[in-house]
DNA sequence: AAAAAAC
């Protein structure tokens, strides 16, 4: 306990407000009670979440009330979508949603380069933009929102049809294996960017309409290879009035060039360093350097060890290669342990299967590649494990990888743990190198697996 | 020396 960082508590307040905005507060939790800390929460919120806004337009004043919507209604959302809003259980708009929302919905429209933490209603905000410009008597695609995954793609599908759930919005999926007509005609497309390319270039998708066009996790969709050239080449196809909105938690210093390239003259949203912290979530690390020396699955003998005694509702597993998930599950599965493996080999039906059936709370263990350390909100997750620390194709420390993977954990206001797996002076500076690059101590856990057991315990228990 | 994303 002594170790916790003294922020966590005001971090925390932080995904609890988080948690209410995003309209997946406890079930079992009273709507006074809901109210009560979410009241709470946003007195702290206030004074510790703090963004800097540059518009494009040098003239305007980013200290207009123009620039700030203290409620929805501020915003001059069609009544469809407030019904939509509130019935997610949406209270006021976030902070990034009151800073950014004015600004995608100004008229004309212009660019927008934001970041936004994990967890503060980033999805929510380019889908009320997004429903909000649609024009609901034309049938054609008006808006096209790209993910750097299948399983993000779906999920923020999910978020856009049940916002626009009171609106006469149509959707469709554009990822491998989805059955579409021979000509889509739906308002809002999510897709990645393979299909989304493949689909415009056989005349499947027409965008000649589109006049929205989302990278969510944009640095990512931007930075990577493949990803990147197919975002980019994809632009040539939209109308040049287009208005173009990238998202992301992360913006590594080298990412923006290419930001501002594909989306010149934005009005960018940008955190404060401090905010980057990951204080809510209590990091941990075993050092299994000394521990079976020689023996090659020695750090699969402490993973197993430490499940073998750890009562955890739900937790992720990432690891570098695909071969490495499903090798560890398959010997986990062998010890009994509920365990499934996700990666990018896996046929498109079976990812559906694999992501539907943990999300249904049906395996408690999800072994998995980076895939999924992006946007995935998955709210029984309370551990992250990295087998594998991430790095980069040169194993160079990757601590926006990092950031994205722990950061699946800890939502919602509920408790988060994530424990590194150290095996080896490489992989230790690796670990050294985020900790300074976040300004961030990770806690040691005990050698005795028994010991580390109850660390990791009282961690949970303890309010996150 | 990997993963993701198209056929």
């Amino acid at each position: 306990m002594a170790s916790l960082s003294p922020a966590a508590n005001e971090a925390s307040a932080q995904e609890v407000l988080s948690s209410n905005l995003e309209g997946l507060t406890a079930t079992d939790a009273g709507d006074e009670e809901i109210v009560t800390a979410q009241e709470r929460a946003t007195d702290l919120l206030e004074s510790s979440y703090s963004v800097v806004v540059k518009l494009a337009d040098q003239q305007a004043d980013v200290h207009s009330p123009l620039y700030s919507a203290k409620s929805f209604e501020d915003l001059g959302l069609h009544e469809d979508l407030l019904k939509g809003i509130y019935n997610m259980k949406f209270a006021k708009p976030s902070k990034i949603q009151e800073r950014a929302l004015p600004l995608l919905l100004q008229n004309p429209p212009r660019n927008m380069i934001a970041q936004s933490q994990s967890g503060t209603g980033k999805t929510a905000a380019f889908a009320l933009t997004i429903l909000s410009r649609i024009n609901y008597s034309l049938n054609a695609p008006q808006a096209l929102v790209m993910s750097p995954s299948r399983e993000l793609a779906r999920q923020t599908m999910e978020v856009i049809q049940e916002m626009g759930k009171f609106t006469q919005v149509t959707t469709a999926q554009a990822i491998k294996d989805e059955n579409l007509p021979p000509r889509v005609n739906a308002h809002v497309i999510v897709g990645t960017p393979g299909t989304v390319s493949d689909l415009i270039k056989r005349r499947v998708l027409d965008p000649k309409n589109i006049r929205l066009y989302v990278l969510d996790e944009a640095d990512n969709m931007l930075d990577q290879q493949g990803l990147g050239d197919q975002s980019r080449s994809l632009k040539r196809f939209l109308p040049r009035d287009c208005q173009i909105v990238l998202f992301s938690a992360t913006w590594a210093e080298r990412v923006r060039k290419f930001a501002e390239d594909i989306a010149p003259n934005a009005n960018q949203i940008t955190l404060k360093p401090e905010e980057l912290s990951v204080d809510g979530i209590k990091q941990f690390y075993v050092d299994c350097r000394h521990q079976m020396e020689g023996d090659k699955y020695r750090k699969y003998h402490v993973l197993v060890g430490l499940y073998s005694l750890l009562t955890v509702s739900q937790s992720i597993i990432f690891v570098k290669r695909r071969d490495t998930a499903d090798e560890i599950a398959q010997k986990m599965s062998e010890k009994h342990h509920s365990v499934v493996s996700l990666h990018g080999k896996l046929e498109a039906a079976q990812r559906d299967e694999v992501i539907d059936s943990f999300r249904a709370g049906k395996s408690k263990v999800l072994i998995t590649t980076n895939v999924i350390a992006r946007g995935i909100d998955i709210a029984n997750v309370n551990m992250v494990v990295n087998y594998d620390m991430p790095t980069d194709q040169h194993g160079n420390p990757d601590p926006e990888t990092y950031l994205h993977r722990i950061g699946r954990t800890g939502r919602f206001g509920r408790t988060g743990v994530s424990v590194n797996f150290i095996h080896d002076d490489r992989s230790m500076r690796v670990m050294e190198y985020i900790e300074k690059h976040f300004g961030r101590k990770m806690i040691p856990l005990p050698e005795d697996i028994e010991q580390a057991e109850k660390v990791i315990k009282l961690a949970m228990k303890t309010s996150g």
